[in-house]
DNA sequence: TGCAGCGGTGCAAAAATTGCAACAGAAGAC
DNA sequence: GTCTTCTGTTGCAATTTTTGCACCGCTGCA
């Protein structure tokens, strides 16, 4: 791949900040690439790196044209995988971006499900705080993210969105249960995600609205927070999409959701990058998603 | 430019389809470029261009591969005026298709004001046939294409559309006459665009529909079609944007539009390709005739 | 003050690209 | 049928570019 040998290169140097480190991934020396740089900025008449006492970091004009690099590294990947797709072979590498809300059942089944659908793709998984959903995708880290509520900014496009209510899970609540107000929930101990979750963003905005001070507690997971299964005064906040009712079966809780006006429903939104195809194999997992999403 | 040389290099023998001839544009010799291909295609491990005994042709995945590169090519120069832009200075080319029906005196009068405007930026100008549209836009060659009844088709992106009855112009006819209809027209010398124009398109059609034969003569602009000044049976058609009110005052002939009714409005669309990020100084030009365009 | 880490550079070896000339093959002229 | 004339392709030598090694100057840090 000489032709692009020097977008790698310098996409490299981008990401580690430094030449050296660059190089030593590249499996080249640092001088030889230190001068390919020099070369594309002559030839760019522009400074893409400034250069620090201890590494690198991308000029202005470095952000504006390594966008321009990555947007087509991703396009020759989209286009070699048109091809074989025509020839009949489904391959190729698809990174997914998760919010925490929805890693522990949801994205894994959907994902799971894809992966018996499409043997020849990999699908590789990033947990990605709400807030770090855009960094992700500007940096083409990941080809999409689904998660809770995400922080937007222009250089994001909503491609699905579907709004849930958030649900509580106990031992103590009983299955068709009314559902519950935040205010059931003040003098129980609460496990939720750490923060970083669109979930627990919305269920703190909640809170504060209603002058309620929650006692949380943190864990990833229901299958890790077996607490609410011995201990009634332990409410789980989670997605109902994220639960695993096998899990909530084998533990005996039941679940109930939290009154859509009390705490803000939460948004479910599948994002991409703006400016960026989505590549082919991409597009096929995004569509496996939001099919889940009703 | 060492990197994109070769992008340039395959552009220019997918548009000649000859290596040979494309070596000479590109001034190296025809076995340099051959081994520039050959490489390519081993990086790529597909053949770009089949090869003919007259040349070359692109092959299936050279369709796919070449749109990457001038995908990539387009967005490297819109890095460079975006970089040159917040640097104060606007400059730039900006290629733009123009319908027949618009060349005499509207896309004319709109560049000519965008130039005094930005003064640093060169416009090319490519007359368009109604049906050249698609294929000047997915070869590249222009920037985006602003005609009359283009025919449309899925790459393409309509940025911007207006419609507009179909103006009359004849000695004979008296200023603020009631619209004409279409067989009014059906003793009259018309002079008219040739075929590839969307207007005449329209025109056609129209008669058709009427069961009438109109006898057309060709002719560019209002200029040099002043036979109208002096034969009062001849008339004129032509869109109402694209007559120059001076060269009508000068010649004495007045205006009327043909009924909405009786010939299918024309809609004049901006038009551009879907996957193809505009440049930033495009997209200038583009507001300048959008703007124009009520 | 010295050390450690960084990017940048001179130089010679290595690798690539280039142009020239010649080749095989196929279409078209005759 | 042959001959001519295009085409892309290849061997080879000259040229150009790239590479790695050692070393330099610089900056932050102890």
């Amino acid at each position: 791949m000489r032709h692009i040998r020097l977008y790698r290169a310098v996409d490299e140097v981008a990401r580690r900040s430094s030449i050296r480190a660059a190089a030593s991934v590249l499996a080249i020396s640092p001088s030889a690439l230190n001068r390919q740089i020099l070369g594309l900025e002559e030839d760019l008449g522009v400074e893409l790196f400034e250069r620090l006492p201890r590494g690198v970091r991308l000029s202005t004009a470095g952000e504006i044209y390594i966008r321009s690099f990555r947007l087509h590294l991703n396009e020759l990947d989209r286009a070699a995988a048109q091809i074989a797709d025509l020839s009949g072979l489904r391959t190729g590498a698809v990174r997914v971006g998760v919010g925490p809300e929805l890693s522990a059942y949801f994205a894994p089944s959907v994902i799971g499900e894809f992966r018996s659908s499409f043997p020849g793709v990999s699908v590789e998984t990033v947990v990605t705080g709400c807030d770090e959903a855009s960094a992700a995708l500007n940096n083409f880290d990941v080809d999409f993210v689904v998660a809770a509520n995400p922080i937007l900014d222009g250089s994001l496009e909503i491609e699905h969105a579907e709004s849930y209510p958030i649900a509580c899970l106990g031992a103590e609540l009983r299955r068709g249960e009314r559902p519950l107000r935040l205010s059931d929930l003040q003098d129980k101990a609460l496990i939720c995600h750490r923060n970083g979750s669109g979930l627990r963003r919305a269920l703190d905005a909640a809170f504060a609205a209603k002058r309620i001070e929650p006692r949380y507690s943190i864990a990833v997971d229901l299958a890790t927070a077996d607490a609410i299964a011995h201990n009634p005064q332990t409410t789980l906040l989670a997605l109902e999409l994220d639960i695993d009712p096998a899990t909530a079966e084998r533990l005996g809780v039941t679940v109930a959701s939290l009154r859509p006006d009390d705490a803000a429903e939460v948004s479910v939104q599948i994002l991409k990058l703006r400016a960026r195809r989505t590549p082919v194999i991409a597009a096929r997992l995004i569509a496996a998603f939001a099919r889940r999403l009703i």
